[in-house]
DNA sequence: GAGTGGTCTAGACCACGTG
DNA sequence: ACGTGGTCTAGACCACTCG
């Protein structure tokens, strides 16, 4: 039988004695999904062979399939059985982070100035939000971001009144429009998309770059429950800011 | 005691009974959290207080806070206690695919055209790669990828000879780099920046785009184990290409 | 009905951090 | 010495899938 030879070597794959069972039952079984001795798709052993095969007792190979199938390495069907999950490969990921965080971390001063504070009427084209019908009231701010005095960010948001109806009242001196909306209505899920665009004359203003500058522009839509929150735009000067993101493989 | 009411109202939240119990002793836990009654940084009642104030054996409770902690809602100390661990907010994260992939999974053809394939030393400036000394030999290809027969994408990519030696030797009509360099040498790490840069002439003509189109620049390094692989400058058109992303909260 | 994974228990031993 | 989390076991019952 293959399963056979398969534990036989899963077996031998478990020498180190100082970790923990049900860490060296996890690493023999990728140990045998990196080899190539489990394909993606084929079926491993049940839970009660590696229990005679092993000598574990069942919960700690439970533990092992229930922690490989959770970080993506194994698909379990009850009543079926357990299977190598197809190869993953990577998913690079980039993190966007708030801007005020990040400039903190970077131990540099965040300012910010405040250009547009006021209430204005969905038009159903650009000044718009998923569920706010054309003509009701949305709150719109734009406001500038400084790292040590220099622009970095042109923040354009507009925000669904039902969600947050003091967003008008607040001191954004103080706080962040990002920070104030996750305190009124913490965030479910959003999306976003990044661009590369030319700045237009405002945006050249404010954020003090030549017009031959390329941006980055971020579009950010989120959710509180099923409410759409906040849309914003955030504009950063090709020169003067990058994303950054690191990643690992999975298999 | 804090403690006795916050568990009296911790028994209280564990109401449904169709829900297995280690997944009710989690809910039960994240709305104490989410109310507010347990505070980032507060100790949490020990296992065997849970055990004792829920009538639910070890094992069940440590099961539910063990996967609390790995999914960021709780820290452990051994010998210490359970703590709620701080707010992460969120992170939104944007994945960046493989390009004959995502054009594959939009359900267009991905073609590709090489423009360079050679050896080249590297130079110690642009021309080099962690762990690989001036002068010695490196390997260079620029591949253009077309979604529909329009240009979406200029590859400019540096790769180790050490760890893919017969990079040269592949049909790039049929396997592309990253297709081929993840077979020879699994990806273990990564990092990116993604940055809006304007386009040089060669790109322009290259990518069929006029001189004021801004363009997305992701700069891409590898690592399969211990060593770099490769280095990539994947160049995008503004107008033709976006980063897509997802995210949800965690709290 | 036989085999699979999903869950739960009671009890045990250990390593660790604190007083 | 004590309480904490970390692990492990043997045995049990269940829901599910399949032939």
């Amino acid at each position: 039988m293959t399963s056979q030879s398969a534990v036989s070597q899963l077996a031998s794959a478990m020498g180190q004695q100082p970790a923990p069972i049900y860490l060296r039952v996890k690493q023999a079984i990728i140990t045998q999904i990196r080899a190539g001795h489990w394909q993606p798709h084929q079926r491993i052993p049940s839970e009660s062979e590696l229990v005679n095969e092993l000598g574990v007792s069942r919960m700690t190979i439970n533990r092992a399939l229930r922690e490989l199938t959770s970080e993506g390495y194994l698909v379990r069907m009850q009543g079926v059985g357990t299977f190598v999950a197809e190869s993953k490969g990577y998913t690079a990921m980039l993190e966007v982070h708030n801007i005020a965080e990040e400039i903190a971390l970077r131990g540099h001063e965040h300012t910010s100035r405040l250009l547009t504070l006021e209430e204005i009427q969905a038009d159903g084209e650009r000044l718009t939000m998923p569920g706010v019908a054309q003509g009701q009231p949305l709150f719109h701010s734009q406001i500038v971001h400084y790292e040590d005095g220099i622009p970095v960010q042109l923040e354009d948001r507009l925000v669904n009144p039902i969600m947050a109806p003091d967003y008008l009242k607040q001191d954004y001196q103080v706080i962040t429009p990002y920070t104030y909306l996750m305190q009124v209505a913490p965030l479910s899920a959003g999306e976003h998309v990044v661009e590369a665009v030319m700045p237009d004359a405002f945006q050249q203003k404010t954020l003090m770059i030549d017009a031959r500058e390329p941006c980055l522009l971020v579009r950010r839509q989120t959710w509180s429950g099923n409410h759409a929150v906040t849309g914003a735009r955030l504009l950063y000067p090709g020169t003067r800011y990058k994303l950054l993101g690191k990643f690992r493989g999975h298999n």
